[in-house]
DNA sequence: GTCTATAAAGGGATAGAC
DNA sequence: GTCTATCCCTTTATAGAC
């Protein structure tokens, strides 16, 4: 769902909920505007009088998930709770996340390496904090000994990897490990706990002494 | 490179690796003919004089790359070396393939998403172990207390997330933490050390006393 | 606003000369 | 074997009727 006002006409609305359908499953390049037009259940000339051209509709798209996916990260460390509860949370709401929007990662990816001019000035849409904040909590955490010290980059890289990897793999992670759809969603669930041990049992994590 | 022997011919040879350089690049659908052809320095009709259709050209690059890249993850597991000693193999090897071959991942997960039907052709050319006997391994490590008792799938999934995402995304990396290629490529060499120290905490890895 | 018809360009594939 | 010319289909985009 794009829309939360009324800022779209009906027909408008059909388009943008059509277009992101089809261009979350195939990418700009692979999508067709005829596609699109069919599963609006209007017509080809339709898309172009709203939104003028491909490209145009495209960023309409891809605007409000830019603005919800690269932030999303960055919240639950700015929140008060304890530091295993913090990867705790985060590891379970962003695969939850990721359970809900499966094709994401994939079409981000998929930007990047074909339009990487055009990722370049999504990018600037969403303003994603840089490392410094989370690397003074890391610090701060190591200070009180209740993990040891470790760059923030090196720490967010591995939480996403661990995070982002099986979804944007899922279908040839199914083929190689033949898993019906039902055994796949039963691993990504097993994961929640087990990424959050990873990354704690890592970090030789133990409880603060209050 | 594609050939080993005297199986092609200088101008089919030209088209492989000039067709190898622009698939990886840019996937089945967002290679061009054209492209390939300016790329080997001759012309268009050439290129199907020798391959037939762009699919079959295609075919003729997925399959040495297929039949490489999917055995790989099996082989360390049945060396003869300690536990700890395989893993830190493996990811070292892994990831400076990987480092070697950037475009390798996204081209196969490119591949399955947009053309699912031809995926599964190429699998079968790769024959891909089952997880039994890693699973096998990975119970006697936990018999004999080296390890914690763990899933192979998850012992896998784990190992390929933390080797493979980086590179997958590192473009959208290098952007979003702003890092120039330098500064990324020491964060890939870091991390064969780091994904080590990961993967045997995780599993409560202990030498054995022999 | 919505449609039909069509222009314009791109790209895979083939025919035929050399 | 290699080239030029061209076919033909697909796809984006626009013109113009209603």
């Amino acid at each position: 769902m794009i829309n939360d006002n009324e800022r779209f006409s009906d027909t408008e609305q059909k388009i943008l909920d059509a277009a992101e359908q089809v261009f979350l499953k195939k990418g700009l390049a692979g999508a067709r505007m005829l596609e699109i037009a069919d599963a609006a259940g209007i017509n080809k000339a339709l898309l172009h009088y709203y939104f003028r051209s491909k490209d145009k509709l495209f960023m309409e798209i891809i605007k409000p998930h830019v603005v919800d996916f690269f932030p999303k990260i960055f919240y639950v460390w700015m929140e008060d709770l304890d530091f295993d509860n913090k990867v705790k949370k985060f590891v379970s709401e962003y695969i939850s996340f990721l359970i809900s929007n499966p094709d994401l990662p994939w079409f981000f990816i998929n930007i990047i390496h074909q339009n990487p001019e055009m990722m370049l000035s999504i990018i600037k849409i969403a303003d994603i904090p840089n490392m410094d904040n989370l690397q003074k909590q890391l610090n701060a955490e190591a200070g009180k000994g209740v993990i040891k010290k470790v760059n923030a980059h090196h720490f967010l890289l591995t939480l996403i990897s661990l995070c982002i990897f099986p979804l944007i793999a899922s279908p040839l992670l199914k083929l190689c490990f033949e898993l019906s759809d039902n055994e796949f969603s039963k691993i990504l669930e097993e994961r929640k706990k087990i990424v959050s041990e990873i990354i704690l049992s890592w970090l030789n994590f133990k409880k603060e002494k209050k």
